[in-house]
DNA sequence: CAATGTGAACAGCTTCACAGCC
DNA sequence: GGCTGTGAAGCTGTTCACATTG
């Protein structure tokens, strides 16, 4: 295909045909067709196709994608191929629960950092990180790490956001309920559960 | 404005513009263009014109937006200016963070209800509330409870979904990393944290 | 024959431009 | 003058239809 700007909707999506793919594959199953895949996630063919198409021709006519290399492929264009470090910031209920949660290995996320302010926690296990003082972000630029998830409040989140873009920190995910201000070359992801549960009403 | 069908991103942008008000509204400011809202939230100002005028004209030329009022108004229009009762499915870390969040009570949402399956929780407080056990959900129908908040594990993410639905639940908020097939008449909104941090890495 | 890859048609959402009103 | 409300234009993303290939 000549070359298109890829839609933003294309690369949301690219995330969870990795996560399909990497299902069918533990199932065993080594191709999958547009068909099957659309059926799993609820899309339609075409849409995976034209997504899919956009990086390349990774399928076989008649056949469909190879489960393995497909995942492969996106996990290059996505950047999961090499091991991403991400800092967590906040140990509080909501940065254990992410510390814990298990669905961030499939794409080989490792929360390679914990920080909090509190000075009762600091030096503490939270898994198998040791908890760090928030002073100590300034050290992210040195470790190699260039993703933070931000689980603490919204009155400290743009401070903190900050802090993070001076440490060099290239890329947020944002749990706090408020809009960040970062340079252009910083992209965040927002999370707000309460605006996410704020359309359900409308719609029963 | 003759009626047009309005557009899911509207609705999705309704609680954004709730809270802005409501903070603009705790600042003491009485009125606000579209132009200062665009501002707090970095859309663009005809954005925000067009989508409260799906739903009539609150307004004044010259003037801006009565805060107070046009807060009342997408209150109403999402539902929101009853209280509403949602239930909380899972008792583990997430679902104690969640419990904790302080972020749900400006629309008006109350969990009044959380349950488990782990019998060493029965009976257990999370905040001022006890933990049921999982059978009672079949409970929420007469308890008036239509909204439910799902923080457990995949595998049993399908089987609790089925429960809620026959007891009666309208609304849920997933978030297990999986996709959940309900009936037409429920909405299900997810959320996947892994997902969202997924595609960072390929902006940076 | 089954299924991909893709230009073209289509649908939906955003932005513009400006009339209308305070 | 300032700002809303809105039809129309523009843009982005989805779906279709089908040529193409193993």
């Amino acid at each position: 295909m000549k070359y298109r700007k890829i839609p933003d909707e294309t690369i949301r999506r690219m995330p969870m045909y990795l996560r399909a793919l990497s299902l069918v594959e533990q199932e065993g199953q080594q191709t999958i067709s547009s068909r099957q895949l659309a059926e799993r996630l609820h899309l339609k063919p075409p849409q995976i196709r034209k997504d899919l198409s956009y990086f390349g021709a990774f399928g076989t006519r008649g056949i469909g994608y190879p489960v393995v290399s497909t995942a492969q492929q996106i996990r290059t264009i996505l950047r999961l191929d090499v091991p991403q470090k991400a800092a967590l910031i906040g140990a509080g209920q909501l940065g254990t629960a992410i510390a814990a949660y298990p669905g961030f290995s499939v794409f080989g996320f490792d929360i390679a950092a914990v920080f909090d302010n509190d000075p009762a926690k600091i030096g503490k296990h939270i898994g198998r990180r040791v908890i760090e003082h928030i002073d100590a972000v300034d050290s992210l630029e040195d470790r190699a790490i260039r993703l933070a998830i931000l689980a603490i409040p919204s009155e400290a989140a743009q401070a903190c956001a900050d802090r993070l873009v001076r440490a060099g920190v290239k890329g947020i995910l944002n749990l706090a309920p408020c809009y960040l201000v970062v340079p252009k070359r910083v992209k965040v992801v927002s999370i707000d559960m309460a605006m996410a549960l704020g359309v359900l009403p409308y719609y029963m």
